[in-house]
DNA sequence: GACAGGGTATCAAGAGCTTGATGTGACGCA
DNA sequence: TGCGTCACATCAAGCTCTTGATACCCTGTC
């Protein structure tokens, strides 16, 4: 409550993390109850804003491995929310699109979140809510620039 | 669709995420040069500033469940950096403690994390970091109060 | 003193993601 | 034309966390 503990827990690093957690725990139930996963909703919000990312695309977008977008895109095929279709020049690849139905259930999932959002906008008033998203922008772009200290084992 | 901006990209939730994602990819590969993992160092560091916690409350404060904490700390105290000590009143719990090389393995990780956070501040200022952790309490603080839409099937 | 209730710890099974490694197709360059 | 390089996709194994279920101990109430 007060400063005395922000040594470690109130450091943005901690609170971040406490704030993407208590999202996550906002969420994940709310989305479960239209049928998808956090994960599936990645895929399929993503896809509806740019269709016919491929495998590799999508996952650099959401923050995992390749590896991990495989499972989402065959469970999403297979109830028929998304199709993959041949791509113009490799033969390799596979872009992927949104169905109709798909299409119905991103927005089913998306009113949920805009629904959400909308509620963090209401606590924080339009303009720091606006604030906080160009603060939480300037985090993602100045991480990469960090370099960690020589290991001070000192 | 009336916010131009607000095209899930641009929502705090989905900001919020990435922000905690860049996070994690800056401090997982620091803090594995010094011995630990993310999850090991949030037991640590809770530890030393709260002595004594349960594996429960720990559990609590780090945002996972209690079976996700036990195998934490069975590595912990196989490495010697934590001990446990019987609960004057319940046979049944056991207090946990930083032992001496576990206080310095902690400070050590902790040097690094310090580091991280004041690149964070540097970056964005001292005002507007100190904003940003204020925001992201508020979030943290209204999102338990949110209730999903009553499955509006449109 | 007996009993229900809350909190803690732990076992078991399952899902999700990661690292490691392999195969294939497109592109740049000599 | 042939070769080296790179990106995409996919298989396999391992780790971590989750949900579900069980047992134990303390505390408050009758």
């Amino acid at each position: 409550m007060t400063f005395d503990d922000a040594e470690i827990l109130g450091r943005v690093a901690s609170t971040l993390r406490r704030a993407d957690l208590a999202l996550l725990a906002a969420k994940e139930p709310a989305l479960r109850k239209v049928g998808v996963s956090g994960s599936l909703y990645a895929v399929l919000a993503n896809l509806g804003v740019k269709p016919g990312l491929t495998g590799a695309e999508l996952a650099r977008l959401t923050g995992v491995t390749p590896q991990a977008i495989a499972p989402l895109v065959g469970k999403l095929i297979e109830r028929g929310l998304i199709e993959r279709r041949a791509h113009p020049r490799h033969a390799n690849i596979q872009e992927l699109h949104l169905t109709e139905s798909g299409r119905r259930e991103t927005a089913r999932a998306d009113r949920i979140m805009l629904h959400l959002d909308t509620h963090i906008r209401d606590s924080l008033g339009d303009q720091e809510y606006r604030q906080l998203r160009v603060l939480l922008d300037r985090v993602i772009t100045s991480l990469p620039g960090w370099v960690p200290p020589p290991d001070g084992s000192s």
